[in-house]
DNA sequence: CACGTTTGATAAGTATGTCAAGCATGCGGG
DNA sequence: CCCGCATGCTTGACATACTTATCAAACGTG
């Protein structure tokens, strides 16, 4: 197995002519295809082993693994799964996630609202409440 | 402005018996629609308004927060971005970040407390009002 | 060489995400 | 009263993700 098969990229392609996809993302899927093949053949798998662990079709992850594609969360994850990687991983490779450590927002700042805001315990509804009762707490202050 | 009018979610549809490894995507969905629509409203954003700023359509972003959808990559981003949150944090919310190691909650978990408590613009009442609202949250969310 | 098997790639069809336009409702002013 | 302006929701058309069925090449067997 894992002899070299017919491997073809059709060139890259950057078509941005027409403005309908957010420009630029070729790029990204181009380098998760490659991440994601990498991987697959790192395990041995064969793209059909790797569909049935995934239940996606051998096709589907074939354009995925070329960039033809932009796969859904669904496939995303069914692919970590199999390929026994976080979902994360993936993402960071596509460039979809700003990093681990990550805090887009004001992290420094705000300690207090992104410790709310990432709190798994409370529901959209708390947070809002909570959210709502510091908000205007700090505005009451002195800022 | 900001009146809740018409209001109407469709009965909650959680039809997944097949023994798939992405099972029980509705919840999920629910989850996601909720969170994000908390934090659009959290903003003080008209779904117009968000539309705007991601380059997404009002009524797409209404399916979404109502759970009718599922969201593709970009558009999570880019919902991300307009809320001020890291996309690992739309993700999180959905629990999409499963992961072998994942331990993204246990690790924040319990920062919410030292935040408030250390946050240097809450005066002593705030700090207690706040960490009691937190608590009665916490608990009765039955960790 | 015929044969079956395994591999990655392609074709055409189906499901789903996404948008532009229109609807319904509430609010303030003539 | 009606009217324009705001909001959120629904419809129908299109683009994209995804699937099932199929292909051509490489690897065996006898």
């Amino acid at each position: 197995m894992m002899t070299a098969m017919c491997a073809a990229r059709p060139a890259d392609d950057d078509a941005t002519a027409d403005g309908s996809p957010a420009a630029g993302w070729s790029a990204q899927i181009n380098a998760l295809g490659d991440f994601i093949r990498a991987q697959r053949q790192l395990a041995n798998l064969s793209l059909r082993e790797m569909a049935s662990m995934t239940s996606v079709s051998n096709a589907y992850l074939s354009q995925v693994e070329r960039g033809l594609h932009q796969p859904s969360l669904k496939v995303l994850h069914s692919i970590a799964d199999a390929l026994q990687l976080s979902t994360e991983q993936l993402l960071g490779q596509a460039g979809w996630v700003t990093g681990t450590g990550a805090a887009t927002a004001s992290a420094e700042s705000g300690g207090t609202e992104d410790a709310i805001r990432k709190d798994p315990r409370l529901s959209p509804e708390q947070r809002i409440a909570l959210l709502g009762v510091y908000r205007s707490f700090v505005a009451g202050a002195t800022d």
